[in-house]
DNA sequence: AAGACGGGGCA
DNA sequence: TGCCCAGTCTT
Protein backbone atom coordinates (compact mmCIF):
# COMPACT_ATOMS: atom_id res chain seq x y z
CA UNK A 1 0.00 0.00 0.00
CA UNK A 2 3.10 2.00 0.33
CA UNK A 3 3.27 3.20 -3.01
CA UNK A 4 0.07 2.97 -4.42
CA UNK A 5 -0.58 6.27 -6.46
CA UNK A 6 -4.62 6.82 -6.16
CA UNK A 7 -5.62 8.86 -9.27
CA UNK A 8 -9.81 9.74 -9.42
CA UNK A 9 -9.18 10.66 -13.24
CA UNK A 10 -7.77 9.44 -16.30
CA UNK A 11 -4.95 11.97 -18.46
CA UNK A 12 -5.93 12.40 -22.09
CA UNK A 13 -3.31 10.34 -23.55
CA UNK A 14 -4.20 7.56 -21.22
CA UNK A 15 -8.09 7.71 -22.20
CA UNK A 16 -7.14 7.35 -26.11
CA UNK A 17 -5.46 4.33 -25.39
CA UNK A 18 -7.58 3.10 -22.96
CA UNK A 19 -10.88 3.32 -25.64
CA UNK A 20 -8.48 1.98 -28.24
CA UNK A 21 -7.64 -1.60 -26.99
CA UNK A 22 -10.88 -1.72 -25.34
CA UNK A 23 -12.86 -1.46 -28.58
CA UNK A 24 -10.42 -3.70 -30.14
CA UNK A 25 -10.15 -6.57 -27.33
CA UNK A 26 -14.05 -6.27 -27.59
CA UNK A 27 -14.25 -6.87 -31.25
CA UNK A 28 -12.31 -9.62 -31.09
CA UNK A 29 -12.90 -11.70 -28.21
CA UNK A 30 -17.00 -10.56 -27.20
CA UNK A 31 -19.50 -13.45 -26.88
CA UNK A 32 -22.09 -14.12 -29.17
CA UNK A 33 -25.12 -13.34 -27.22
CA UNK A 34 -28.93 -13.37 -28.71
CA UNK A 35 -29.97 -10.17 -27.55
CA UNK A 36 -26.67 -8.78 -29.85
CA UNK A 37 -27.99 -9.87 -33.10
CA UNK A 38 -29.28 -7.09 -33.76
CA UNK A 39 -30.30 -3.34 -32.34
CA UNK A 40 -33.75 -4.36 -31.88
CA UNK A 41 -34.35 -1.89 -29.01
CA UNK A 42 -37.18 -3.83 -27.36
CA UNK A 43 -34.96 -7.15 -27.62
CA UNK A 44 -31.70 -5.07 -25.77
CA UNK A 45 -34.24 -3.43 -23.07
CA UNK A 46 -35.42 -6.94 -22.33
CA UNK A 47 -32.06 -8.62 -22.03
CA UNK A 48 -30.90 -5.68 -19.74
CA UNK A 49 -34.18 -5.86 -17.50
CA UNK A 50 -33.00 -9.66 -16.97
CA UNK A 51 -29.28 -9.22 -16.85
CA UNK A 52 -30.11 -6.89 -13.26
CA UNK A 53 -28.42 -8.62 -10.82
CA UNK A 54 -28.40 -11.96 -13.21
CA UNK A 55 -25.60 -13.19 -14.76
CA UNK A 56 -25.33 -14.05 -18.10
CA UNK A 57 -25.61 -17.53 -18.04
CA UNK A 58 -28.56 -17.43 -16.04
CA UNK A 59 -30.40 -15.01 -18.14
CA UNK A 60 -29.95 -16.44 -21.54
CA UNK A 61 -32.41 -18.89 -21.78
CA UNK A 62 -35.29 -16.86 -19.94
CA UNK A 63 -34.34 -14.20 -22.77
CA UNK A 64 -34.99 -16.86 -25.54
CA UNK A 65 -38.12 -17.97 -24.05
CA UNK A 66 -39.28 -14.27 -23.55
CA UNK A 67 -38.78 -12.94 -27.13
CA UNK A 68 -40.32 -16.77 -28.36
CA UNK A 69 -43.56 -15.67 -26.33
CA UNK A 70 -43.44 -12.12 -26.82
CA UNK A 71 -41.63 -11.12 -30.40
CA UNK A 72 -42.41 -7.70 -30.20
CA UNK A 73 -43.19 -4.83 -27.46
CA UNK A 74 -46.76 -4.90 -29.01
CA UNK A 75 -47.32 -8.95 -27.76
CA UNK A 76 -45.82 -8.16 -24.70
CA UNK A 77 -47.98 -5.53 -23.91
CA UNK A 78 -51.01 -8.19 -25.08
CA UNK A 79 -50.20 -10.48 -22.77
CA UNK A 80 -51.16 -11.37 -19.58
CA UNK A 81 -49.67 -10.22 -15.94
CA UNK A 82 -49.86 -14.12 -15.22
CA UNK A 83 -48.32 -15.36 -18.68
CA UNK A 84 -45.69 -12.98 -17.97
CA UNK A 85 -44.83 -14.14 -14.53
CA UNK A 86 -44.92 -17.60 -15.76
CA UNK A 87 -41.79 -16.77 -18.34
CA UNK A 88 -40.03 -15.07 -15.38
CA UNK A 89 -40.67 -17.83 -12.78
CA UNK A 90 -37.24 -18.82 -11.23
CA UNK A 91 -35.10 -15.96 -12.06
CA UNK A 92 -36.25 -13.47 -9.34
CA UNK A 93 -37.17 -9.89 -9.02
CA UNK A 94 -40.60 -10.10 -9.84
CA UNK A 95 -40.93 -6.34 -9.79
CA UNK A 96 -38.41 -6.12 -12.90
CA UNK A 97 -41.33 -8.53 -14.96
CA UNK A 98 -44.40 -6.49 -13.40
CA UNK A 99 -42.91 -2.92 -14.34
CA UNK A 100 -41.50 -3.90 -17.81
CA UNK A 101 -44.78 -5.49 -18.46
CA UNK A 102 -46.89 -2.04 -17.46
CA UNK A 103 -44.02 -0.16 -19.32
CA UNK A 104 -44.85 -2.10 -22.26
CA UNK A 105 -48.41 -0.88 -22.07
CA UNK A 106 -47.81 2.24 -21.01
CA UNK A 107 -45.23 2.67 -24.13
CA UNK A 108 -48.30 1.24 -26.59
CA UNK A 109 -51.10 3.14 -25.13
CA UNK A 110 -49.52 6.47 -24.66
CA UNK A 111 -46.18 6.78 -26.79
CA UNK A 112 -47.47 5.19 -30.16
CA UNK A 113 -45.38 2.02 -29.09
CA UNK A 114 -42.66 3.90 -29.99
CA UNK A 115 -39.54 3.36 -27.11
CA UNK A 116 -38.64 6.59 -26.14
CA UNK A 117 -35.17 8.23 -27.39
CA UNK A 118 -35.01 10.52 -24.98
CA UNK A 119 -33.53 9.73 -21.46
CA UNK A 120 -36.04 11.18 -19.78
CA UNK A 121 -39.00 10.23 -21.06
CA UNK A 122 -37.47 6.65 -21.06
CA UNK A 123 -36.49 6.61 -17.06
CA UNK A 124 -40.23 8.15 -16.58
CA UNK A 125 -40.83 4.28 -17.22
CA UNK A 126 -42.03 2.15 -14.58
CA UNK A 127 -38.53 -0.42 -14.40
CA UNK A 128 -36.31 2.05 -15.95
CA UNK A 129 -33.59 3.47 -14.23
CA UNK A 130 -30.14 5.55 -15.28
CA UNK A 131 -28.66 1.88 -16.46
CA UNK A 132 -31.58 0.54 -18.56
CA UNK A 133 -31.56 3.99 -20.15
CA UNK A 134 -28.01 4.43 -20.68
CA UNK A 135 -27.93 0.68 -22.40
CA UNK A 136 -30.92 0.66 -24.42
CA UNK A 137 -30.34 4.12 -25.91
CA UNK A 138 -26.49 3.58 -26.31
CA UNK A 139 -26.54 0.22 -28.14
CA UNK A 140 -30.12 0.73 -30.14
CA UNK A 141 -29.45 4.25 -30.81
CA UNK A 142 -26.10 5.21 -30.57
CA UNK A 143 -26.78 7.89 -28.22
CA UNK A 144 -23.91 9.13 -25.59
CA UNK A 145 -24.77 7.63 -22.15
CA UNK A 146 -22.16 5.91 -20.33
CA UNK A 147 -23.53 2.77 -18.11
CA UNK A 148 -22.27 2.04 -14.85
CA UNK A 149 -22.81 -1.30 -13.64
CA UNK A 150 -21.32 -3.47 -10.94
CA UNK A 151 -18.53 -4.47 -13.74
CA UNK A 152 -18.07 -0.88 -14.79
CA UNK A 153 -17.71 -0.34 -11.38
CA UNK A 154 -15.26 -3.04 -10.41
CA UNK A 155 -12.82 -2.15 -13.49
CA UNK A 156 -12.80 1.74 -12.92
CA UNK A 157 -12.16 0.90 -8.94
CA UNK A 158 -8.94 -1.08 -10.25
CA UNK A 159 -7.82 0.83 -13.00
CA UNK A 160 -7.60 3.82 -10.77
CA UNK A 161 -7.66 2.58 -7.87
CA UNK A 162 -10.23 4.42 -6.04
CA UNK A 163 -10.97 4.94 -2.86
CA UNK A 164 -14.50 4.66 -2.11
CA UNK A 165 -16.43 1.16 -1.65
CA UNK A 166 -18.41 0.21 -4.72
CA UNK A 167 -21.14 -0.52 -2.45
CA UNK A 168 -22.02 2.75 -0.76
CA UNK A 169 -24.99 4.09 -2.96
CA UNK A 170 -23.15 7.92 -2.34
CA UNK A 171 -20.29 6.91 -4.42
CA UNK A 172 -22.51 5.83 -7.72
CA UNK A 173 -22.58 9.66 -8.79
CA UNK A 174 -18.49 9.88 -8.88
CA UNK A 175 -18.16 6.40 -10.91
CA UNK A 176 -20.91 7.49 -13.49
CA UNK A 177 -18.77 11.19 -13.94
CA UNK A 178 -15.32 8.81 -14.56
CA UNK A 179 -17.60 6.64 -16.47
CA UNK A 180 -18.87 9.45 -18.32
CA UNK A 181 -15.29 10.90 -18.97
CA UNK A 182 -14.09 7.43 -20.06
CA UNK A 183 -16.95 6.93 -22.96
CA UNK A 184 -15.61 6.52 -26.32
CA UNK A 185 -18.67 8.55 -27.74
CA UNK A 186 -17.43 7.38 -31.20
CA UNK A 187 -19.31 4.17 -31.15
CA UNK A 188 -21.28 4.63 -27.63
CA UNK A 189 -22.98 0.60 -27.26
CA UNK A 190 -20.06 -0.84 -28.60
CA UNK A 191 -17.90 1.01 -25.70
CA UNK A 192 -20.57 0.51 -23.20
CA UNK A 193 -20.73 -3.20 -24.08
CA UNK A 194 -16.70 -3.36 -23.85
CA UNK A 195 -16.31 -2.30 -20.25
CA UNK A 196 -19.25 -4.61 -19.13
CA UNK A 197 -17.75 -7.54 -21.18
CA UNK A 198 -14.03 -7.06 -19.61
CA UNK A 199 -15.74 -6.88 -16.02
CA UNK A 200 -17.51 -10.23 -17.07
CA UNK A 201 -14.44 -11.74 -18.87
CA UNK A 202 -11.24 -10.64 -17.94
CA UNK A 203 -11.62 -8.19 -14.44
CA UNK A 204 -13.51 -10.75 -12.79
CA UNK A 205 -14.44 -10.27 -8.64
CA UNK A 206 -11.96 -13.17 -7.55
CA UNK A 207 -8.95 -14.36 -9.85
CA UNK A 208 -9.05 -11.68 -13.01
CA UNK A 209 -7.18 -12.29 -16.09
CA UNK A 210 -4.80 -9.79 -15.84
CA UNK A 211 -2.27 -11.30 -18.58
CA UNK A 212 -4.82 -10.94 -20.94
CA UNK A 213 -6.23 -7.58 -20.50
CA UNK A 214 -5.95 -5.59 -22.54
CA UNK A 215 -5.77 -2.00 -21.02
CA UNK A 216 -3.41 -3.96 -17.56
CA UNK A 217 -0.39 -1.34 -18.63
CA UNK A 218 -2.98 1.60 -17.71
CA UNK A 219 -4.30 -0.07 -14.42
CA UNK A 220 -3.76 1.43 -11.68
CA UNK A 221 -4.16 -1.56 -9.24
CA UNK A 222 -2.23 -3.87 -11.46
CA UNK A 223 1.25 -1.92 -11.10
CA UNK A 224 0.80 -0.99 -7.57
CA UNK A 225 0.51 -5.67 -7.20
CA UNK A 226 -3.26 -4.27 -5.70
CA UNK A 227 -6.00 -6.29 -7.65
CA UNK A 228 -7.13 -7.94 -4.90
CA UNK A 229 -7.81 -4.55 -3.29
CA UNK A 230 -9.89 -3.51 -5.31
CA UNK A 231 -12.70 -2.60 -5.45
CA UNK A 232 -13.02 -1.57 -2.31
CA UNK A 233 -16.35 -2.79 -0.79
CA UNK A 234 -18.96 -1.86 2.64
CA UNK A 235 -18.93 -5.18 4.61
CA UNK A 236 -22.95 -6.65 4.83
CA UNK A 237 -24.62 -7.30 7.35
CA UNK A 238 -25.63 -11.00 8.82
CA UNK A 239 -29.40 -12.13 7.76
CA UNK A 240 -31.81 -13.66 9.66
CA UNK A 241 -33.55 -17.05 9.35
CA UNK A 242 -37.18 -17.77 9.77
CA UNK A 243 -39.38 -20.69 10.17
CA UNK A 244 -42.03 -21.29 7.50
CA UNK A 245 -44.76 -23.74 8.00
CA UNK A 246 -46.67 -24.53 4.75
CA UNK A 247 -49.23 -26.25 4.29
CA UNK A 248 -50.77 -28.41 0.72
CA UNK A 249 -54.48 -28.54 1.68
CA UNK A 250 -56.19 -31.37 -0.13
CA UNK A 251 -60.17 -31.25 -0.80
CA UNK A 252 -61.05 -34.05 -2.90
CA UNK A 253 -58.47 -34.64 -4.62
CA UNK A 254 -57.11 -30.90 -5.15
CA UNK A 255 -54.61 -29.06 -3.88
CA UNK A 256 -55.27 -25.20 -2.59
CA UNK A 257 -52.89 -22.68 -4.12
CA UNK A 258 -53.41 -18.91 -3.23
CA UNK A 259 -51.98 -15.97 -4.60
CA UNK A 260 -49.56 -13.42 -3.70
CA UNK A 261 -50.44 -9.32 -3.57
CA UNK A 262 -48.82 -7.40 -6.84
CA UNK A 263 -46.24 -5.54 -4.01
CA UNK A 264 -43.56 -6.60 -2.18
CA UNK A 265 -41.45 -10.13 -2.33
CA UNK A 266 -42.29 -12.29 -4.80
CA UNK A 267 -45.24 -10.14 -5.68
CA UNK A 268 -47.81 -11.57 -7.88
CA UNK A 269 -46.48 -15.07 -7.56
CA UNK A 270 -48.72 -18.28 -6.96
CA UNK A 271 -47.63 -20.41 -3.81
CA UNK A 272 -48.64 -23.26 -1.10
CA UNK A 273 -50.36 -21.35 2.06
CA UNK A 274 -48.40 -20.63 4.86
CA UNK A 275 -46.17 -18.44 6.74
CA UNK A 276 -43.80 -18.01 9.76
CA UNK A 277 -44.18 -19.96 12.84
CA UNK A 278 -44.96 -17.98 16.08
CA UNK A 279 -41.77 -17.90 19.05
CA UNK A 280 -42.52 -21.55 20.62
CA UNK A 281 -45.00 -22.33 18.61
CA UNK A 282 -44.61 -26.09 16.75
CA UNK A 283 -44.54 -26.41 13.22
CA UNK A 284 -47.85 -27.75 12.86
CA UNK A 285 -49.68 -25.39 14.97
CA UNK A 286 -48.17 -22.82 12.67
CA UNK A 287 -48.92 -24.28 9.22
CA UNK A 288 -52.73 -24.44 10.69
CA UNK A 289 -52.73 -21.14 12.46
CA UNK A 290 -51.54 -19.50 8.95
CA UNK A 291 -54.22 -20.98 6.51
CA UNK A 292 -56.62 -20.31 9.00
CA UNK A 293 -55.71 -16.67 8.86
CA UNK A 294 -55.07 -16.32 4.87
CA UNK A 295 -58.00 -18.85 3.53
CA UNK A 296 -60.22 -19.20 6.88
CA UNK A 297 -60.07 -22.62 5.95
CA UNK A 298 -59.82 -25.59 9.12
CA UNK A 299 -57.45 -27.87 7.81
CA UNK A 300 -55.89 -30.81 10.07
CA UNK A 301 -52.53 -32.00 9.65
CA UNK A 302 -52.38 -35.70 7.81
CA UNK A 303 -48.59 -35.96 7.29
CA UNK A 304 -44.98 -34.38 6.95
CA UNK A 305 -43.75 -33.79 3.42
CA UNK A 306 -39.80 -32.48 3.79
CA UNK A 307 -37.99 -29.65 4.97
CA UNK A 308 -36.77 -26.70 2.52
CA UNK A 309 -33.98 -24.86 3.22
CA UNK A 310 -33.53 -21.40 0.64
CA UNK A 311 -31.71 -17.96 0.94
CA UNK A 312 -33.09 -14.59 0.05
CA UNK A 313 -30.96 -11.67 -0.13
CA UNK A 314 -32.12 -10.04 3.39
CA UNK A 315 -33.44 -13.72 5.59
CA UNK A 316 -33.17 -17.02 4.87
CA UNK A 317 -36.05 -19.69 5.65
CA UNK A 318 -36.43 -22.97 6.91
CA UNK A 319 -39.59 -24.47 5.68
CA UNK A 320 -41.48 -27.35 6.70
CA UNK A 321 -44.23 -29.07 4.33
CA UNK A 322 -47.18 -30.71 5.52
CA UNK A 323 -49.66 -32.53 3.78
CA UNK A 324 -53.05 -31.49 5.46
CA UNK A 325 -56.74 -32.63 4.76
CA UNK A 326 -59.71 -29.66 4.08
CA UNK A 327 -61.88 -29.75 7.26
CA UNK A 328 -64.77 -27.34 7.29
CA UNK A 329 -64.46 -23.73 6.37
CA UNK A 330 -65.47 -21.57 3.16
CA UNK A 331 -62.27 -19.72 1.43
CA UNK A 332 -62.29 -15.83 3.02
CA UNK A 333 -58.87 -14.61 2.03
CA UNK A 334 -56.99 -12.49 4.39
CA UNK A 335 -53.40 -11.48 2.31
CA UNK A 336 -53.41 -13.49 -1.13
CA UNK A 337 -55.58 -11.95 -3.65
CA UNK A 338 -56.65 -14.65 -4.95
CA UNK A 339 -57.02 -18.80 -5.01
CA UNK A 340 -57.56 -21.63 -6.40
CA UNK A 341 -58.23 -25.53 -6.18
CA UNK A 342 -55.85 -27.47 -9.14
CA UNK A 343 -55.21 -31.01 -9.75
CA UNK A 344 -51.77 -31.66 -9.39
CA UNK A 345 -50.79 -31.41 -13.33
CA UNK A 346 -52.08 -27.86 -13.40
CA UNK A 347 -49.86 -26.64 -11.07
CA UNK A 348 -47.35 -26.19 -14.48
CA UNK A 349 -49.82 -23.26 -15.45
CA UNK A 350 -48.63 -21.19 -12.45
CA UNK A 351 -45.39 -19.19 -11.50
CA UNK A 352 -44.45 -20.22 -8.02
CA UNK A 353 -41.37 -19.36 -5.62
CA UNK A 354 -38.52 -21.30 -5.89
CA UNK A 355 -39.13 -22.08 -2.21
CA UNK A 356 -42.29 -23.98 -3.52
CA UNK A 357 -40.43 -25.42 -6.59
CA UNK A 358 -37.84 -27.38 -4.54
CA UNK A 359 -40.85 -29.21 -2.84
CA UNK A 360 -43.59 -29.70 -5.73
CA UNK A 361 -41.95 -32.75 -7.51
CA UNK A 362 -41.95 -34.33 -4.21
CA UNK A 363 -45.58 -34.35 -3.87
CA UNK A 364 -47.39 -37.44 -4.01
CA UNK A 365 -48.53 -38.60 -7.89
CA UNK A 366 -51.11 -40.96 -6.79
CA UNK A 367 -52.81 -37.96 -4.19
CA UNK A 368 -56.33 -38.32 -6.26
CA UNK A 369 -55.98 -42.08 -6.14
CA UNK A 370 -55.25 -42.67 -2.67
CA UNK A 371 -58.24 -40.28 -1.50
CA UNK A 372 -60.65 -42.27 -3.38
CA UNK A 373 -59.35 -45.55 -1.63
C1' DA B 1 -28.98 7.15 2.56
C1' DA B 2 -30.38 2.74 3.61
C1' DG B 3 -33.28 -1.19 2.88
C1' DA B 4 -36.15 -4.26 0.03
C1' DC B 5 -36.15 -7.14 -3.60
C1' DG B 6 -34.46 -13.66 -5.89
C1' DG B 7 -31.74 -16.80 -7.23
C1' DG B 8 -27.57 -19.10 -8.78
C1' DG B 9 -22.64 -20.00 -8.97
C1' DC B 10 -18.33 -20.15 -7.10
C1' DA B 11 -14.39 -20.40 -3.62
C1' DT C 1 -21.11 -20.50 4.43
C1' DG C 2 -20.36 -15.89 2.32
C1' DC C 3 -19.73 -13.14 -1.63
C1' DC C 4 -21.26 -11.18 -5.83
C1' DC C 5 -23.83 -10.47 -10.02
C1' DA C 6 -25.46 -5.97 -17.21
C1' DG C 7 -30.16 -2.19 -10.75
C1' DT C 8 -34.50 0.01 -9.38
C1' DC C 9 -37.84 1.45 -6.18
C1' DT C 10 -39.47 2.66 -1.66
C1' DT C 11 -39.09 4.68 2.70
Amino acid sequence: MNHLKKMSEFNHADLLVIRKNLVHWYDACHRHLPWRENADPYRIWVSEVMLQQTRVKTAVPYFLAFVEAFPTLEDLAKADLEQVLKLWEGLGYYARARNLHKAACRVVSDLHGRIPSRFSDFTALPGVGDYIASAVLSMAFGQAHAVVDANVKRVLARLLCLDVPVNLSSAHRQFQTIADSLLDRNDPGRFNQAVMELGALVCTPAVPACSVCPIADNCCALSAAQIQTFPLRLKTKKIPCHRISTGIVIKNGKLLVTRRKLSGLLGGLWEFPGGKRLKGETARAACIREIKEETGLDVSISSFLTRIKHAYTHFKIEMDVFYCDYMSGEVTLNGPIDYQWISLPEIQRFAFPKANLKFIPLIDQTLNARKVS
